[in-house]
DNA sequence: ATACCTGTTTCCCG
DNA sequence: CCGGGAAACAGGTA
Protein backbone atom coordinates (compact mmCIF):
# COMPACT_ATOMS: atom_id res chain seq x y z
CA UNK A 1 0.00 0.00 0.00
CA UNK A 2 2.16 2.39 -0.94
CA UNK A 3 2.57 6.05 -0.84
CA UNK A 4 4.08 8.63 1.21
CA UNK A 5 2.72 7.91 4.40
CA UNK A 6 2.17 3.98 4.05
CA UNK A 7 5.77 3.98 3.13
CA UNK A 8 7.31 5.97 6.00
CA UNK A 9 4.98 3.81 8.13
CA UNK A 10 6.34 0.33 6.49
CA UNK A 11 9.60 1.29 6.69
CA UNK A 12 9.36 2.13 10.81
CA UNK A 13 8.55 -1.95 11.09
CA UNK A 14 11.93 -2.66 10.48
CA UNK A 15 13.18 -0.31 13.28
CA UNK A 16 13.08 -2.86 15.21
CA UNK A 17 16.51 -4.55 13.39
CA UNK A 18 18.31 -1.37 14.48
CA UNK A 19 21.37 -1.72 16.10
CA UNK A 20 21.30 -5.54 15.17
CA UNK A 21 23.13 -7.21 12.84
CA UNK A 22 22.10 -9.60 9.78
CA UNK A 23 23.27 -12.69 10.68
CA UNK A 24 22.48 -14.42 7.40
CA UNK A 25 20.41 -13.22 3.95
CA UNK A 26 18.05 -14.86 1.97
CA UNK A 27 17.84 -14.04 -1.80
CA UNK A 28 15.38 -14.54 -4.16
CA UNK A 29 16.63 -16.21 -7.08
CA UNK A 30 14.26 -15.02 -9.31
CA UNK A 31 12.39 -11.73 -8.61
CA UNK A 32 12.62 -8.85 -10.63
CA UNK A 33 12.78 -6.15 -7.70
CA UNK A 34 16.55 -7.01 -8.51
CA UNK A 35 16.11 -5.40 -11.78
CA UNK A 36 19.49 -4.83 -12.86
CA UNK A 37 21.94 -5.56 -9.25
CA UNK A 38 23.81 -8.42 -9.22
CA UNK A 39 21.93 -10.11 -6.37
CA UNK A 40 24.60 -12.00 -5.04
CA UNK A 41 26.10 -8.73 -3.92
CA UNK A 42 23.12 -8.48 -1.42
CA UNK A 43 23.93 -11.70 0.47
CA UNK A 44 27.43 -11.15 0.04
CA UNK A 45 27.51 -7.78 1.40
CA UNK A 46 25.02 -7.20 4.11
CA UNK A 47 26.11 -10.49 5.92
CA UNK A 48 27.45 -9.41 8.74
CA UNK A 49 26.93 -5.69 8.95
CA UNK A 50 24.64 -4.32 11.54
CA UNK A 51 21.73 -1.98 10.57
CA UNK A 52 22.29 1.35 11.56
CA UNK A 53 19.52 3.84 10.36
CA UNK A 54 16.77 3.91 8.47
CA UNK A 55 15.10 6.56 6.40
CA UNK A 56 12.72 7.79 3.55
CA UNK A 57 12.21 10.32 0.56
CA UNK A 58 8.60 9.97 -0.92
CA UNK A 59 8.19 6.73 -1.70
CA UNK A 60 11.83 6.08 -1.90
CA UNK A 61 13.61 4.16 1.73
CA UNK A 62 17.28 4.11 2.57
CA UNK A 63 18.72 1.64 4.88
CA UNK A 64 22.25 2.03 5.85
CA UNK A 65 24.83 -0.60 7.24
CA UNK A 66 27.85 -0.59 9.00
CA UNK A 67 31.03 -0.89 6.88
CA UNK A 68 29.29 1.96 4.02
CA UNK A 69 26.92 -0.28 2.78
CA UNK A 70 23.38 0.88 1.83
CA UNK A 71 20.35 -0.90 0.60
CA UNK A 72 17.76 1.15 -1.50
CA UNK A 73 14.24 -0.24 -1.51
CA UNK A 74 10.84 0.83 -3.05
CA UNK A 75 7.96 -1.14 -2.34
CA UNK A 76 6.13 -1.12 -6.13
CA UNK A 77 2.73 -1.52 -6.32
CA UNK A 78 2.32 -4.42 -4.02
CA UNK A 79 5.75 -4.64 -1.98
CA UNK A 80 5.41 -4.78 1.53
CA UNK A 81 7.87 -5.07 4.86
CA UNK A 82 7.36 -7.58 7.90
CA UNK A 83 8.77 -8.94 10.62
CA UNK A 84 8.84 -12.48 11.67
CA UNK A 85 10.49 -15.16 13.86
CA UNK A 86 14.13 -15.66 13.50
CA UNK A 87 13.40 -19.18 11.78
CA UNK A 88 11.42 -18.01 8.91
CA UNK A 89 11.78 -20.04 5.74
CA UNK A 90 11.67 -17.95 2.40
CA UNK A 91 7.79 -17.99 1.13
CA UNK A 92 7.05 -16.97 -2.38
CA UNK A 93 6.87 -14.37 -2.51
CA UNK A 94 9.83 -13.07 -0.34
CA UNK A 95 12.13 -11.22 -2.33
CA UNK A 96 14.84 -10.58 0.55
CA UNK A 97 15.17 -11.65 4.00
CA UNK A 98 17.69 -10.19 6.31
CA UNK A 99 18.23 -12.28 9.46
CA UNK A 100 19.46 -11.48 12.67
CA UNK A 101 19.18 -13.21 15.98
CA UNK A 102 15.85 -13.02 17.00
CA UNK A 103 13.85 -11.86 14.01
CA UNK A 104 13.88 -11.82 10.20
CA UNK A 105 13.51 -8.91 8.42
CA UNK A 106 10.64 -9.65 5.56
CA UNK A 107 10.54 -7.23 1.70
CA UNK A 108 7.87 -9.45 -0.18
CA UNK A 109 6.41 -8.54 -3.29
CA UNK A 110 4.05 -10.47 -5.22
CA UNK A 111 4.04 -8.52 -8.51
CA UNK A 112 7.38 -7.58 -8.30
CA UNK A 113 7.32 -3.92 -9.32
CA UNK A 114 9.51 -2.98 -6.27
CA UNK A 115 13.14 -2.65 -6.25
CA UNK A 116 16.42 -2.82 -4.55
CA UNK A 117 19.42 -1.38 -4.83
CA UNK A 118 22.53 -1.74 -3.18
CA UNK A 119 25.77 1.04 -2.68
CA UNK A 120 29.18 0.58 -1.00
CA UNK A 121 30.63 4.03 -0.10
CA UNK A 122 31.27 7.03 2.55
CA UNK A 123 28.42 8.75 0.98
CA UNK A 124 24.54 7.86 0.22
CA UNK A 125 24.47 6.93 -3.64
CA UNK A 126 23.90 9.53 -5.74
CA UNK A 127 20.07 7.85 -6.92
CA UNK A 128 19.04 8.92 -3.12
CA UNK A 129 20.89 12.38 -2.75
CA UNK A 130 19.49 14.11 -6.32
CA UNK A 131 15.89 13.09 -5.61
CA UNK A 132 13.19 16.48 -5.65
CA UNK A 133 12.54 18.40 -2.40
CA UNK A 134 10.62 16.52 -0.31
CA UNK A 135 6.70 17.73 0.22
CA UNK A 136 7.44 17.39 3.90
CA UNK A 137 9.99 19.65 3.58
CA UNK A 138 9.99 23.86 4.38
CA UNK A 139 11.91 23.67 1.25
CA UNK A 140 8.50 22.79 -0.71
CA UNK A 141 6.97 25.70 -1.70
CA UNK A 142 4.32 27.38 -3.98
CA UNK A 143 7.07 27.70 -6.40
CA UNK A 144 7.48 24.54 -7.03
CA UNK A 145 3.55 24.30 -7.81
CA UNK A 146 4.15 26.88 -9.49
CA UNK A 147 6.77 25.22 -11.61
CA UNK A 148 5.19 22.30 -12.41
CA UNK A 149 1.93 24.11 -13.26
CA UNK A 150 3.61 26.23 -15.86
CA UNK A 151 5.88 23.60 -17.45
CA UNK A 152 3.26 21.13 -17.88
CA UNK A 153 0.40 23.19 -19.32
CA UNK A 154 -1.50 20.59 -21.31
CA UNK A 155 -1.34 17.81 -18.49
CA UNK A 156 -4.15 16.99 -16.45
CA UNK A 157 -3.93 17.67 -12.82
CA UNK A 158 -4.04 14.42 -12.15
CA UNK A 159 -1.41 13.18 -14.48
CA UNK A 160 0.58 16.12 -12.62
CA UNK A 161 0.17 15.34 -8.86
CA UNK A 162 1.18 11.79 -9.82
CA UNK A 163 4.83 13.12 -11.16
CA UNK A 164 7.13 12.30 -8.79
CA UNK A 165 9.82 14.71 -9.99
CA UNK A 166 7.64 17.44 -8.45
CA UNK A 167 5.43 15.96 -5.99
CA UNK A 168 7.98 12.82 -4.39
CA UNK A 169 5.61 10.40 -2.47
CA UNK A 170 2.22 11.30 -4.01
CA UNK A 171 0.01 8.40 -5.01
CA UNK A 172 -3.11 7.97 -6.74
CA UNK A 173 -5.54 7.99 -4.10
CA UNK A 174 -3.85 10.84 -2.17
CA UNK A 175 -4.10 12.92 -5.70
CA UNK A 176 -7.61 12.10 -5.48
CA UNK A 177 -7.52 13.39 -2.02
CA UNK A 178 -5.28 16.48 -2.63
CA UNK A 179 -7.75 17.56 -6.32
CA UNK A 180 -10.91 17.04 -3.94
CA UNK A 181 -10.22 19.26 -0.77
CA UNK A 182 -8.93 22.04 -3.85
CA UNK A 183 -12.15 21.81 -5.57
CA UNK A 184 -9.86 21.12 -8.90
CA UNK A 185 -11.33 18.48 -11.42
CA UNK A 186 -8.53 16.19 -12.32
CA UNK A 187 -9.18 16.57 -15.65
CA UNK A 188 -8.15 20.14 -15.53
CA UNK A 189 -5.55 21.49 -16.94
CA UNK A 190 -2.94 24.28 -15.24
CA UNK A 191 -3.58 26.94 -18.23
CA UNK A 192 -7.06 26.97 -16.39
CA UNK A 193 -5.76 27.50 -13.28
CA UNK A 194 -5.38 30.99 -11.96
CA UNK A 195 -3.11 32.09 -8.53
CA UNK A 196 -6.45 31.67 -6.32
CA UNK A 197 -6.43 27.98 -7.12
CA UNK A 198 -3.10 27.74 -7.31
CA UNK A 199 -2.57 28.83 -3.75
CA UNK A 200 -5.53 26.44 -2.69
CA UNK A 201 -3.77 23.25 -4.60
CA UNK A 202 -0.46 23.94 -2.63
CA UNK A 203 -2.42 24.20 0.45
CA UNK A 204 -4.50 21.43 0.26
CA UNK A 205 -1.05 19.43 -0.68
CA UNK A 206 0.60 20.59 2.31
CA UNK A 207 -3.17 19.15 4.51
CA UNK A 208 -2.64 16.03 3.24
CA UNK A 209 0.69 15.14 3.36
CA UNK A 210 1.24 15.97 6.65
CA UNK A 211 -2.98 14.64 7.45
CA UNK A 212 -1.27 11.06 6.24
CA UNK A 213 1.47 11.41 8.05
CA UNK A 214 0.45 11.70 11.43
CA UNK A 215 -2.52 9.11 10.76
CA UNK A 216 -1.41 6.82 8.62
CA UNK A 217 2.74 7.38 9.06
CA UNK A 218 2.45 6.73 12.70
CA UNK A 219 0.29 4.39 13.21
CA UNK A 220 -0.21 2.47 9.67
CA UNK A 221 -4.16 1.61 9.05
CA UNK A 222 -6.27 4.06 7.15
CA UNK A 223 -6.58 8.01 7.37
CA UNK A 224 -9.11 10.38 9.14
CA UNK A 225 -12.35 9.47 8.44
CA UNK A 226 -14.11 12.34 6.56
CA UNK A 227 -11.39 11.50 4.09
CA UNK A 228 -12.46 10.48 0.71
CA UNK A 229 -10.19 7.67 0.79
CA UNK A 230 -13.06 5.60 2.35
CA UNK A 231 -15.57 6.44 -0.39
CA UNK A 232 -13.33 6.58 -3.54
CA UNK A 233 -12.69 2.78 -4.07
CA UNK A 234 -16.17 1.71 -4.27
CA UNK A 235 -19.18 2.02 -6.42
CA UNK A 236 -21.22 4.10 -5.67
CA UNK A 237 -19.36 5.78 -2.41
CA UNK A 238 -20.93 9.52 -1.74
CA UNK A 239 -18.64 12.73 -1.18
CA UNK A 240 -17.90 13.31 2.46
CA UNK A 241 -19.43 16.82 2.00
CA UNK A 242 -22.07 17.19 -0.17
CA UNK A 243 -23.36 13.39 -0.24
CA UNK A 244 -23.56 13.04 -4.41
CA UNK A 245 -22.79 10.09 -5.49
CA UNK A 246 -19.03 10.48 -6.49
CA UNK A 247 -17.50 9.65 -10.10
CA UNK A 248 -14.61 7.16 -11.19
CA UNK A 249 -13.19 7.64 -14.62
CA UNK A 250 -9.71 6.87 -15.91
CA UNK A 251 -7.78 10.26 -15.98
CA UNK A 252 -4.11 10.52 -16.50
CA UNK A 253 -3.95 7.02 -17.04
CA UNK A 254 -5.13 6.28 -13.79
CA UNK A 255 -8.68 5.34 -12.21
CA UNK A 256 -9.48 8.90 -10.67
CA UNK A 257 -12.20 10.13 -8.10
CA UNK A 258 -13.86 12.97 -8.06
CA UNK A 259 -17.30 14.57 -6.50
CA UNK A 260 -19.16 16.01 -9.65
CA UNK A 261 -21.18 18.61 -7.90
CA UNK A 262 -17.64 20.47 -5.96
CA UNK A 263 -15.25 19.70 -8.52
CA UNK A 264 -16.11 21.12 -11.80
CA UNK A 265 -14.19 21.35 -15.00
CA UNK A 266 -14.73 25.11 -16.24
CA UNK A 267 -15.53 25.68 -19.99
C1' DA B 1 -13.65 -16.25 -16.62
C1' DT B 2 -13.31 -11.33 -16.32
C1' DA B 3 -11.79 -7.00 -14.72
C1' DC B 4 -9.22 -4.36 -11.60
C1' DC B 5 -5.12 -2.62 -8.90
C1' DT B 6 -2.23 2.92 -3.46
C1' DG B 7 3.69 2.36 -9.41
C1' DT B 8 7.41 3.07 -12.63
C1' DT B 9 9.69 2.47 -17.02
C1' DT B 10 9.78 2.22 -21.85
C1' DC B 11 8.23 3.05 -26.20
C1' DC B 12 5.88 5.69 -29.66
C1' DC B 13 3.72 9.73 -31.42
C1' DG B 14 3.47 14.68 -32.87
C1' DC C 1 15.12 17.12 -28.28
C1' DC C 2 10.47 17.97 -25.79
C1' DG C 3 5.86 16.72 -23.69
C1' DG C 4 2.20 13.54 -23.39
C1' DG C 5 -0.05 9.11 -23.49
C1' DA C 6 -0.37 4.10 -23.85
C1' DA C 7 1.58 -0.27 -23.00
C1' DA C 8 4.25 -3.35 -20.38
C1' DC C 9 5.72 -5.42 -16.25
C1' DA C 10 3.13 -9.87 -12.94
C1' DG C 11 0.13 -11.98 -9.81
C1' DG C 12 -3.48 -11.72 -6.36
C1' DT C 13 -8.23 -10.67 -5.55
C1' DA C 14 -13.16 -9.78 -6.30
Amino acid sequence: MPELAEVAYACSLWNRGLSRQIKAVHVSPTSRVFRDEDRKRFSAELAGKTLMKSETHGKQMLFTFSGDYWLGLHLGMTGSLHIKEKSHSPQKHDALLLFQAKQTLVFQDPRQFGRLRMHKGKHPPDWWTEQPVSMLSPKFTIEIVAHALNRHTKRPLKALLLDQRYFPGMGNWMADEVLWRANLHPNCRSAMIGPKEQKKLFSQILFVVHGAMKSVGTKGGDPPKKWLFHQRWKDGGTCPKSGVTLIREEIGGRTSCWSPDLQKLGE
